[in-house]
DNA sequence: ATTATTTTGTTGACAAAGAAACAAAATGAA
DNA sequence: TTCATTTTGTTTCTTTGTCAACAAAATAAT
């Protein structure tokens, strides 16, 4: 297994892991609520006007279900619609107070998620992390560049 | 957005944009397979005495989430299973020919995506990959840690 | 040796997400 | 303006994977 292979099975393996592990604790600290409504939660409140198509781009899944996912979070109560008087299609998203608070307490577990990995962090140095940033930034962009080459886009 | 957070970020967007990208050529080279039966094959062939168990954990999913892809692989002639004289329990899979196909088929893919990204690889210089590979490392041996300290298993 | 516990694989009910078809609105072209 | 194309969001059907309960075999405990 050559360097880039051993790049890409780590990175998967990481990932997988990370997902796996995170899973569990948000299912314990946020019952009732699954990961992709909180992270949905997480999108609406930091981003300006999210519609379902964005958030189906941002999280490569497709607009179906998304929209499933925020009709799902408007009847809980988490979130509400708005649209804006120059555009009767778009309909945008934000979160309710009560939204607000499951935003907050995944913020909380976010925040000890990094605590939990703060031994890894503290041991990479200055330059490491910089050439790791800069090497997830030039790798993502390279895909963008091939996803625009084929001409995918979250499709349906 | 500190530096911990824009890496896990970063890792988590470059993941799902591979997967993205890759899935659509799979989709279109492997028609009638999906990623999880190709990826089930790959371990299969790499592996000794692969089985439904051993599959779950590398792949953290369910051991019924496996137990039903094995099975169909069987249905459709890419695997067959296999057991030893003194273990009744325990069955193994091993690729048929009509299999060996697929998988030969999937490693070709697999090169030209490393070519497709070659660009990126021959950017970076040997000391950063380094760097990369310590730190994927790192991170999933201490995730690996945290994961036996909570206990967790792959369920049900 | 007998009994209890754990491991392994399977199944059926369920939930999450994809695919495709669709209507309504917006945009672009003539 | 008018007509064609694209964008946006929704819905139905299907696929995929989880969960939980289970039986059979293996392992551990006594």
């Amino acid at each position: 297994m050559n360097k880039e292979e051993q790049v890409i099975m780590g990175l998967r393996d990481l990932y997988d892991k990370m997902v796996w592990l995170n899973k569990d604790k948000i299912d314990d600290r946020l019952k009732g609520y699954n990961s992709s409504e909180v992270h949905c939660i997480e999108y609406i409140e930091r981003n300006v006007d999210p519609n379902v198509t964005k958030l189906a781009e941002f999280f490569y899944m497709t607009r179906g279900a998304l929209s499933k996912i925020t009709k799902k979070l408007i009847k809980k109560g988490l979130i509400e619609s708005y649209q804006k008087s120059d555009n009767k299609k778009e309909i945008y998203f934000r979160l309710t107070e009560q939204g607000k608070e499951i935003y907050q307490i995944h913020e909380d577990l976010h925040k000890e998620f990094q605590e939990r990995d703060q031994a890894v962090f503290e041991q990479i140095t200055e330059e490491q992390f910089d050439s790791i940033l800069s090497f997830v930034k030039k790798y993502s962009r390279h895909l963008d560049a091939e996803i625009k080459k084929q001409g995918i886009s979250i499709k349906s």
